[in-house]
RNA sequence: CGAGCUGUAGCGCAGUUGGUAGCGCGCUUCGUUCGGGACGAAGAGGUCGUGGGUUCGAGUCCCGCCAGCUCGACCA
């Protein structure tokens, strides 16, 4: 590692790269566009895999898996949906030395041949509601990459669903968007903000789409997954049926919803800062970072044989087998590396809870604890080291959720007309909220005005728009007027 | 696909009016160190993106091509 982090906030992305990069979560890969997932970056996709899973399971969705490559003519079967991805779609056209009859597209999203499965799967009512999900990769070819946050393979979980109703299909989208909430929040301590997307962003197949949406520490938008209301618009495309009890066949009623790597990044982007990585515990595999100090002088029996007594006694308290993880202990005795070297080490990769144990320390019987959030050194008896290291893991996932909760709340402005709404997105960027006419040709102007996008529309409990009292901010309309937020993304 | 920039050691870069290859970090070995990125000594590592041209001589000048980055269009 050779550099330090140099974090200059007029070029954030490239301090988050930097961030991505030394910590070793991924590196470029030779294939352009594409990503290598490193361990360090594996392990926080594991953890968020696991807590997903337990979550999608309560939701009495199963996992399942289907093939990355789908006929071409599958995805061509629904309109929207071919529109939306054909341009960005890779195609295997020749297999060895031969050339395919039909052409496979490399699946960017599974809808089309889940479809062409759920359509045998599905016969009656009382094959409903069908829930599924898979962990999968997708390829989707863009234009420009940013490691995590926009690949060109990229790994995602996809939930497709089938429900006699639409209302059914309604509250199934709403519930896995509320999953999604509380799964960013509780797991990534990454405040979001639900809603829905407008006509122009939705997805491509879908009926309506519902996103949460967070906020980076430069105050630009990042969607941080998505939940969409298909209706019966990929049943009509590939006749998946059923048979009702009132003795009709009828098309059935999808939802599709769908996490992905981008997490990672967001995490990052959200928590991170000049040292490094700042790791929710949730997500981190090791938690405790006992680095011994011993000096030639000293004898370094004694430093190791305290500092792996403390390892274990942390690893078997109760308060700490209480945690919702399982927390990892790692005492380091490389003694080539020096002390000071190690600290910025484990900053930069963002082990959350440091303890230094050295000669001095041991006579004291204390030790030396560190939040890498907060980064102050304090000396605690070592017998109150185990109880206190369960508290502090607790409340930094808590710590990290508030503080970037205040940051996002510091930096949404209301604003009601389009001129302020422009001169503060110049001076300050953040999240403009603004009452909106759902007039697609000035969502449109205000893209190429400002660059900044609907990032969606504010939703009341009951996932109704919010109404608002004042006209259009763009048009002045006063008509069927709504909440909305506005902001430059990622 | 348009505009701009950059290609020299694993990474980051310097290389003057053209004269035959350098620096920092990292890596290897040995020694001294070790409570916030230590120091000394000795090493390993490069057909200078690529093809052509000018020249006695090209990393350097000229032309073509290729690749990468940034910004646009596209997007989770």
């Amino acid at each position: 590692m050779a550099e330090k982090i140099t974090p200059r906030s007029e070029d954030f992305p490239q301090w988050y790269q930097d961030v991505v990069l030394q910590a070793r979560l991924a590196d470029y890969s030779p294939v352009k566009g594409c990503m290598v997932i490193r361990p360090n970056g594996y392990s926080i996709w594991e953890r968020i895999q696991r807590e997903m899973n337990d979550r999608i399971r309560a939701a009495g969705v199963r996992n399942a898996y289907f093939p990355m490559f789908i006929p071409e003519s599958f995805i061509k079967k629904e309109a929207d949906h071919v529109e939306g991805f054909a341009p960005q779609v890779a195609v295997v056209t020749h297999a060895g030395a031969k050339d395919l009859e039909e052409k496979l597209v490399v699946r960017p999203t599974s809808e089309t041949i889940i479809n062409s499965m759920f359509a045998k799967w599905v016969q009656s009512y009382r094959d409903l509601p069908l829930l599924i999900n898979q962990w999968a990769n997708v390829v989707r070819w863009e234009m420009r990459t940013r490691l995590f946050l926009r690949t060109t393979e990229f790994l995602w979980q996809e939930g497709h669903t089938c429900h006699a109703t639409l209302e059914d299909a309604e509250v199934f989208t709403q519930r896995m968007l509320k999953m999604y909430h509380e799964f960013a929040e509780t797991v990534l301590a990454m405040p979001v903000i639900p809603g829905m997307k407008s006509e122009a962003e939705k997805f491509a197949g879908a009926l309506r789409t519902y996103c949460i949406e967070a906020m980076m520490q430069d105050g630009k938008a990042l969607q941080a997954g998505t939940s969409h209301n298909l209706s019966d618009h990929f049943a009509k495309a590939f006749d998946t049926m059923f048979l009702d009890k009132d003795g009709k066949q009828k098309h059935v009623f999808q939802t599709s919803w769908g996490v992905s790597t981008r997490l990672i990044g967001g995490m990052i982007m959200t928590h991170s800062d000049d040292k490094g990585l700042v790791l929710p515990p949730m997500l981190a595999e090791t938690h405790v970072v006992i680095v011994p100090i011993v000096p030639k002088a000293a004898a370094a029996e004694a430093v190791y044989g305290a500092a792996d007594q403390l390892a274990s006694a942390i690893q078997e308290h109760s308060d700490v087998r209480r945690l919702p993880y399982r927390t990892g202990v790692l005492v380091d005795k490389d003694d080539t590396k020096q002390a000071g070297w190690k600290f910025h080490e484990y900053e930069l990769i963002g082990i959350p809870i440091r303890i230094e144990i050295g000669p001095r320390d041991l006579e004291k019987g204390q030790a030396v604890f560190t939040r890498r959030d907060v980064g102050v050194k304090e000396f605690v008896p070592l017998a109150e080291l185990p109880a206190k290291i369960a508290r502090e893991l607790a409340s930094m996932q808590k710590d990290l959720l508030a503080r970037a909760t205040a940051h996002r709340d510091q930096n949404i402005h209301e604003v009601r007309d389009y001129e302020t709404f422009k001169k503060l997105l110049d001076e300050k960027g953040g999240f403009y909220k603004v009452p909106w006419g759902l007039d697609r040709e000035a969502e449109e102007q205000i893209k190429n005005e400002t660059k900044a996008t609907l990032r969606c529309i504010l939703l009341d409990d009951r996932f109704q728009p919010v109404r608002a009292d004042a006209p259009c901010f763009k048009t002045g309309k006063k008509d069927g007027i709504v909440m909305a937020i506005f902001a430059r993304s990622y």
